[in-house]
DNA sequence: GCAGTTTGTCTGTCTACGGTGTACAAATAA
DNA sequence: TTATTTGTACACCGTAGACAGACAAACTGC
């Protein structure tokens, strides 16, 4: 399920909050259904449990989760946020540069097109 | 051309040798060409000098520039690094997470996916 | 040649942030 | 009630990012 990678410079909190919201947007979890405590997780994931109370905080501030004391985070139902104006380039500019570092790491273009298109496709049908 | 986004979490350096090596890789910049000096650029874009010398430096790790003292940064004919086994991972992870954040932005698949075979097709053309 | 300018580098400093340790308060379980 | 669970709050430490300032070497004008 999740992974963290320790080595990479973007923050542990945010590969937990990134790899957790892939899950919820796919709807893997659905509204009201309950994430594991912090401390649980925090032991799966060999980090601190506030490292993971960090990343559910910051769901909860999207407006993914329901935090509440002792009852551990609960899937929200939730409305999406309306379309910013910038949002394009917000996704364009990662998205270029993701494929700047993969050409420069030795990807072929071949298997860049495919993986975007099989991205594209999953989209299509609703997935990730 | 470039843009530096202070409020960002990625590091500045980082965003300047994103985005010279996306220009980089598509050859905007060919081998022989000289790039401003680091205290040009710096004024250019509003940061200390070091910072761009930083970002330079990089991409010198990389093979990408030369680097000379007083001769300023030289693009470098760059051999291909060869295929990493992970590589596919290393790029279908972040590209995940972004569409994850793209999405409960309120960005619509439709849009994305075009995105996705803009990308695809400017890739095919040996763009980026 | 020579003085002044240019240019990348080096060293140090300051600040902010990430991750952890630890204690706490409140709700649940026995 | 008592013990346990659970998210939170606060302090601490190490590290990294950005800047400031000085330096050494190459270039430029004369």
């Amino acid at each position: 399920m999740l992974r963290i990678d320790l080595a990479s410079n973007v923050p542990v909190y945010e590969q937990i909050a990134n790899g957790l919201r892939a899950e919820l947007v796919t709807g893997q979890f659905g509204p009201g259904d309950r994430l594991p405590t912090v401390r649980a997780l925090a032991i799966d994931l060999g980090v601190h449990h506030n490292t993971v109370a960090q990343a559910y905080r910051q769901l909860a501030d999207e407006g993914w989760l329901e935090l509440k004391r002792h009852r551990g985070a609960t899937v929200r139902e939730r409305r999406h946020a309306p379309n910013r104006s910038d949002g394009t380039e917000r996704f364009i500019r990662p998205l270029r540069e993701l494929l700047a570092k993969a050409l420069a790491e030795g990807l072929s273009r071949k298997l860049l097109i495919r993986e975007l298109m099989d991205s594209a496709r999953r989209l299509k049908e609703g997935g990730l």
